[in-house]
DNA sequence: AAGTATTGCGAAAACGGTTTCGTGTTGATA
DNA sequence: TATCAACACGAAACCGTTTTCGCAATACTT
């Protein structure tokens, strides 16, 4: 057990100040070439590193990032924290994750817990339980007090800060129009409810494509699931009432769901119903057939969403000019549909 | 934009001097009622909250916990990071997440990052680099200076401190046993090199169900794959050059994988061949067939993981006794085998 | 030899709190 | 009226750095 050793202690040792012990590992030009080399000897022999927390308190700066999101086991969420991570590692920051579980009040006591001086910035997907509420003060806050905020993937316009989303309506625009080329004439979606804000944007994108096309729109081939959870019953009676030939999901989970139960009903995929969900996670690569996606791209959307916070905290000039990068989804094609 | 409010502040416009307002905020029966209840109402007026940083250079505790784990993309670890926050956030803690991308020397930076002052302990599982290479000198200079460590899943006995596991013998040893009880004769193991502690523990669970039984031990039924890659034709030709009938594999992504090459060379699930994997994710639960799988209680290893840690930081004695904990693995049944 | 630069280093303030100890004021006691 | 607690507060040290500024001692001018 030996313990970290200090700037006093190798100081004392060595019988110089702490302010030229600090110096000569600074390698400052104040210094003489034999006190420098001195110090820098015993400060490795003795495996000396600065206190972050000193350092952290004297310049103002953590060097931690704060990045609250609404539930890590969910794919998309931990491939940007994977991003994040990459970036901000690189630029020598450490990320602090914070889960709101889709709670307003987490979301808040975790933003609180953080706001006081242990993070530089945050990076942050609302939860839907913030965004139903329609309540952002908590962010309002954390911007007032001049800590930069990125926001991705669910996002406010009520706050004014960078974010970084996908083109959620392009996404479900391009699945909608492969089906339509596809020559698919019943095309349905299984989604949430509108509170979300990346659920009524690839609402959008799916009734876009349909009003451009032919077929026209039939609002009773949209169905809208109260919860997360997976409503068996529902969706059997959805596919029960309605002769589908398509159905685009607004993630992989309710589309791989989807597909086992159309599998049971004896349909064949993608012969005679085929299915797009979104995010390309493991589920959309191992299902049986292998599920044709709208890619989100989660871990670039976490490097860009770290750029820019990282470069928002280390600009000096306190620029309110604020960014919403949009990153274009892609179609990754497998066997849920024809080739 | 209002800045920060600090003690000097406060302590300014009230002319009270900074220790009257510290204590006054404390509640300290020192201070009268008169000032006390001046202070706070200031303090609440102009929403006073302390320093974190400040507070924990004077304390040396910085209420944040240094998770480092191999990849946060596998479900495994998102469980066990859920179950971590779950408890420590309960306690007052943050969670510092690094990723090690399975790579020994990734492992020690961001050890090394954290380790100078930043968390009060570390929780982390082992890159497959640094189980292979057996080099623990980051662990051991962590512990030396007294920072208390909790290993969990992959561990090593090289070091010593808290650990927490599940019997991963026993696991794959009842989900064997399952096999034979149900009358499979040749029930083969997917599992990586012996590198991975807790590949080495299930194949010897697997062993030891065999030996026990009147099967016998084929070691010819056992293919270890050299990667976490996945190898098609490695398995196919394993599949050919074998009659199974019945197969374990050391994780949900092997078992998934390998479902639907079986499937696709015709065999039946779960009559011709059965599957059991390790792991209890999305995968396993919207697999087609529905994957049974051996459980790891991942967020249960997080909250056990967390209470060591937390009990070890908070303690006051440096006590030098460690214990390794054991969660019982429990098999969920699905339809890829007999029910 | 006197004055000026230069070099090398240390004292001290600052970051924002906590905490120990000391002290002036008050009221009660003898 | 002198003595002593109790009360209410402030000064200052401390946590481990960084950084400014001042000041010796030496070297360099003329």
């Amino acid at each position: 057990m030996k313990p970290k050793i200090t700037l006093k202690d190798i100081a004392r040792e060595l019988e110089v100040s702490i302010s030229t012990v600090s110096k000569a590992l600074k390698n400052s030009e104040e210094i003489s070439r034999d006190t420098k080399e001195k110090v820098q000897a015993f400060a490795k022999l003795y495996n000396y590193k600065p206190n972050n927390i000193a350092i952290s308190l004297k310049n103002k700066r953590t060097k931690n990032i704060g990045v609250v999101i609404p539930d890590i086991v969910h794919h998309f969420f931990t491939t940007v924290i994977r991003g994040i991570e990459k970036y901000a590692n690189a630029k020598g920051y450490n990320v602090i994750v914070c889960l709101s579980e889709e709670s307003f009040d987490k979301e808040v006591i975790n933003m609180e817990m953080l706001a006081n001086g242990s993070i530089d910035g945050f990076i942050m997907s609302l939860s839907s339980e913030t965004q139903q509420k329609g309540d952002f003060n908590h962010l309002k806050e954390v911007t007032d007090q001049g800590i930069p905020v990125v926001l991705f993937d669910r996002i406010t316009n009520e706050i004014d800060c960078d974010k970084v989303i996908i083109d959620d309506e392009l996404g479900a625009y391009m699945a909608t129009k492969k089906f339509i080329e596809q020559g698919k004439k019943n095309i349905a979606m299984i989604t949430t409810d509108d509170y979300l804000s990346v659920s009524k944007a690839r609402t959008q994108g799916y009734l876009k494509a349909l009003k451009e096309s032919k077929l026209g729109v039939d609002e009773s081939k949209i169905l809208k699931m109260p919860t997360m959870e997976m409503d068996e019953q529902g969706i059997k009676d959805f596919f029960d009432s309605h002769e589908l030939d398509a159905v685009l999901c607004v993630n992989e989970i309710f589309a791989v769901y989807s597909m086992r139960l159309a599998q049971q009903k004896g349909l064949r995929i993608p012969e005679d119903i085929a299915f797009i969900g979104f995010t390309d996670g493991l589920l959309s690569k191992y299902a049986n057939p292998s599920l044709t996606v709208v890619s989100q791209h989660g871990e670039k959307m976490g490097e860009v969403s770290a750029k820019l916070l990282i470069d928002k905290v280390e600009s000096e000039e306190e620029e309110e000019t604020y960014q919403t990068k949009i990153l274009e989804p892609t179609l990754v094609i497998r066997d849920s549909i024809f080739h």
